[in-house]
DNA sequence: ATAATAGTGTCTGTGAGACAGTATTCT
DNA sequence: AGAATACTGTCTCACAGACACTATTAT
């Protein structure tokens, strides 16, 4: 992880502008982004996490982060990271809140600017030997202590994913492309944390338009198969209740 | 305005803590608190604006902000330079997004985090005279040429207020404690840009149980004076369809 | 009486949510 | 036959949205 290496404080005192205001001093705070990459597979909503080698909070697991390069957008950064992690590009990645609490790393000034990122569990295969020893996807809902303030920005991404989840097609992203209906209601029971009826979420999802019918289905056990479904558009809005 | 104040480039070059990666160079950009101040007043959406003395940019209106001073959190930065504008506290206050475009500001790499503020014009009055020549009050419709990325932070504030009328009571806070079921109304038209049916209207804001009658009334003109209403909570979750 | 805004009620249609039985595939 | 999951339809109730007339206060 990026932020392992030590930055000294950066202390820079200005005049300001204005006459009216008095001279101040102000700290030159360092500014990372950080990824909360979530995905959905084993029946959990799982989020990638990193063991940190270096002090602070060393031995603990925190999401994935690095500074800002020259030249990039803050949207580049942290596309750049989830490529160096995942391996994969092409990821849904939009940015969460910006955290700056003067203390939230005991080293120096940071802020961070945090992005959540959802992939769908298929497209992880190549990632998982890369540097495996320390990442891994934990349960969103069993975290470990986190570093610094993760745990919270966790928290705030798995809220934003539930509000997302209620207006919008977003979940998607957390599937293969070809997926059964059953599939897609259990990505909704994950991320809202409540089970829904299937006759009226069917009856829901369907009458929105969103998803069409393939001509293929899943065998899964000695059952009646399913009938798999693909998305027609990404990012429509539309309305869930049932909340 | 504080960022007026030039702030030439830092550079520092730093080896990262995984081997993996290569050594890169870093900027370390400068960090603002940037604010979208909204009021209605006179049937207008208005937002506050300041006029830039010093280039880039000299001469063209900004939204107010400026650096974090050390120990504040970004919240309290946006606080002080809130009641640094209009003398008013304890207003409502509420992070929109951070932007990093490289080149947003010509003089350095400058990230913003944006935040947007409501204030209810009754409030205002205060304010009028302190440094009044070059702080003016703009309609959100109607805006000059913006400095930076100043107009799209305000179209982005806008769009935001627009999303959460529909599912919050955030419009009373840019009313005073005491107002009308029309003036409630007017505050959702001007926001929304879109008429709204009178009965459908009241009917729902009075279902909803966030207003509460008083046993004042106000006249206004030469016809029957309206009820006045107060608001119950704030921050209470609502929804209101009629899109 | 006139002007001007406040205030009110009904009907229709959509859709959320509750609810249980049949269909299909395998061993 | 049995196990296991896929799949389907009806009813009720709430409420969004369309729509027009009466009430009150002043000049």
């Amino acid at each position: 992880m990026v932020t392992d290496s030590f930055i000294g404080r950066i202390q820079a005192s200005k005049t300001q502008g204005d006459g009216d205001k008095t001279l101040a001093t102000y700290e030159t705070p360092l500014v990372t982004v950080d990824i909360v990459i979530l995905t959905v597979e084993g029946g959990k909503l799982k989020v990638l996490l990193i063991q940190r080698k270096q002090p602070p909070y060393q031995h603990m697991w925190a999401i994935p982060g690095g500074f800002i390069r020259t030249g990039e957008t803050l949207e580049d950064a942290a596309e750049r990271q989830l490529y160096e992690e995942t391996n994969v590009k092409n990821i849904y990645l939009e940015q969460l809140y910006s955290f700056g609490a003067p203390e939230r790393d005991p080293r120096a000034r940071v802020i961070t600017v945090a992005y959540y990122a959802l992939i769908s569990a298929d497209r992880l295969s190549i990632q998982a030997n890369a540097n495996a020893e320390d990442v891994r996807w934990f349960d969103t809902a069993e975290l470990p202590e986190l570093a610094f303030d993760h745990r919270h920005i966790v928290h705030l991404a798995w809220q934003r994913l539930k509000e997302q989840l209620k207006d919008s097609n977003i979940s998607f992203q957390l599937l293969p492309e070809k997926f059964t209906l059953t599939e897609l209601q259990r990505v909704y029971e994950l991320i809202l944390q409540k089970k829904l009826d299937k006759r009226n979420f069917r009856k829901k999802i369907l009458s929105l338009g969103i998803v069409i019918e393939t001509d293929e289905t899943k065998m899964e056990g000695y059952h009646r198969p399913a009938q798999l479904y693909a998305f027609k558009e990404r990012q429509k809005k539309v309305f869930m209740y049932e909340l």
